[in-house]
DNA sequence: CATCTCATCCAAACCGTTTTGCTTCACACC
DNA sequence: GGTGTGAAGCAAAACGGTTTGGATGAGATG
């Protein structure tokens, strides 16, 4: 029966009921002494608290939560944990919703595409206070929670046109300041490799590059435009598709570090050299960007503020309701020159 | 008054009541359904089942956490999450407990040691069914998480003498590995940049290390022991520092690959050469060691495996109680040898 | 026909809180 | 000496499930 050699009893928690009977008062004064929602008399008051201390009472979270139908608790639901974006994104988050209280649910798609909707079901189903999405194809799971009244805030672009709260960076901006630092180092024949297609920071940072070009009077033709799926191994299959091509690019611009690292292994293993044969700048400037040789010119976003900017709406939405008027907030870029563009 | 403008009415979730109204049944029949505790006659389940369909029925995740005594919740505590060894045990822990319906909660202590205990706390009141704890100076968490009768699995090593299911790679042998690699290609006067004292892995290489280096009669000078944080600035600063001594190492084994990359930088910076000068190995092989260059010579965790031998061990623990036979996992390890040593 | 046995279903108690009336009591006031 | 007032505390009803102990009726058995 013993099951631990050192307690004779397994503490069992203490409930509301035995704190009142110990300190001679009834239940719902216990529970004004915790919530403060009614006033108790200082003698009470003190008496009741140590008492809570002596039997070591902690509130039960589940009849706590199945009440005020509140569970403290917000998902956050990634594309990719192993992305080095996404744990940057996850510590802002806890940063900002931890002071409330409000512990983090980690919903990992692990790179692939169904599970976000299972998540989002998973979330619905443990009443998560809120939710936090920064994956692709999370249209369908928005609609879900937005009707199930979960607040939510998307995190990525392309967003703008939806009901929803959502933190981002600037991506056709951050592609447009690529382009033009290409172009102001004399390249002219620029290539992409964008995200995959109708996902969030791909497309914008796809027609940010597209748009930059234009304006520079910068033709891209059709094959210079390749799609990955934000991976180390995407980038480097995709830049291969590019050095196929009969008119070789001269830069190109990748949506992510991950795709740009690739890309260079690809054209070290092809023999060209970075930057004289070929520029090549990314977006994230995650860690590796400057430990690859040569080290990788890219894109800075402030991802860990991301993660905060994304918490502070949740909470605020959370306590707030706030109606329809949906807010949006752009985080600031900084382009990072370093050897390979 | 209206929030939204599509749907008139909040959906605000069917309960058991209502849809054994509209199936004209007791709750309790609902509720037997649903769980299969007891027998219901297939005409009386299929008419139940209809109308949970019709009302979109989701079983209220606290009234069934209230009676069940189950969160179908995990806590994860890691260190830091930035550090890429995280992120991958965390997807290992996922895949291995979301196949049970156990959703991971994640508390990252941003490299700092005083929120572990703050999170463990969290963990009790929250009532998770388990927790992974992944973190410097665990051991008085893990006290005080058995003393709450919550099952625990420690990641990490240096956890022989304790009470506590356990999986980690084979510290002492990776580091022993690593001397024997470098004592074979020559090198003798050995360097090691060691993790915190008494924290997890720093301990157990740090011995396995010295051991080896012994057994090989190679003799490591008191000075060329440096203790770091396991981040690359903290490898940066211990490597200038080995390389101030007097009699400066020709090779170092650093416990991490990010005190690794950081220490080959101290010697590019100080016009060392790599490997010719001063050989570096590290341990972890994250995606960054075969980046740098020379790539990094490391050890290879399978890191991912150890989360889901700790979620393995901890679902075990949850269904079968364990009682006071704890279970310890040794992970297999894999020296890589790339450019740097 | 009386009884026994299943199969089905229901009512009520329970899990541990929060919240909403109400009662009590002391005190001030007229 | 009645009456109004506020402070302090209690009982009971939620919250939305699960579980336990019957009740009911149909078919099997003697």
């Amino acid at each position: 029966m013993k099951q631990n050699g050192l307690d004779e009893m397994p503490p069992a928690g203490a409930t509301i009921q035995e704190v009142a009977k110990a300190a001679g008062v009834s239940k719902t004064t216990v529970s004004h002494v915790l919530s403060g929602n009614r006033p108790v008399s200082a003698a009470t008051r003190r008496r009741v608290e140590k008492v809570m201390a002596e039997l070591d009472f902690q509130p039960n979270f589940f009849a706590q939560a199945l009440t005020s139908k509140r569970s403290n608790s917000i998902a956050l639901i990634v594309q990719d944990i192993t992305n080095p974006y996404y744990p940057a994104l996850a510590r802002g988050l806890q940063l900002s919703v931890a002071r409330r209280g409000q512990a983090v649910m980690l919903f990992d798609a692990g790179g692939g595409e169904q599970f976000a909707d299972t998540f989002v079901n998973e979330a619905i189903q443990r009443r998560v206070d809120g939710v936090v999405i920064a994956a692709s194809g999370m249209a369908s799971g928005l609609a879900r929670l937005q009707k199930a009244g979960i607040p939510v805030v998307a995190v990525g672009s392309g967003l703008s046109g939806l009901s929803v709260d959502w933190v981002s960076a600037d991506d056709e901006r951050i592609a447009g300041d690529a382009v033009r630092h290409l172009h102001a180092s004399g390249r002219s024949r620029l290539a992409t490799i964008a995200g995959p297609r109708g996902a969030a920071p791909g497309d914008s940072r796809l027609s940010g590059f597209l748009d930059a070009a234009a304006s520079l009077g910068i033709e891209v033709l059709p094959q210079h435009v390749a799609v990955a799926d934000f991976t180390r191994d995407g980038g480097y299959e995709a830049m291969e598709r590019l050095m196929g091509t009969d008119s070789s690019p001269d830069a190109v611009f990748c949506a992510n570090d991950l795709m740009a690292i690739g890309a260079m292994e690809a054209a070290n293993a092809a023999g060209l050299d970075i930057p004289s044969a070929i520029a090549i700048v990314g977006v994230d400037d995650i860690d590796a960007a400057s430990l690859v040789r040569p080290a990788l010119t890219t894109v800075h976003i402030p991802v860990e503020e991301i993660g905060q900017a994304a918490g502070d709406l949740l909470l605020h939405r959370i306590d707030e309701g706030g109606g329809a008027s949906y807010r949006q907030v752009l985080v600031n870029h900084e382009l990072v020159v370093r050897a390979s563009a």
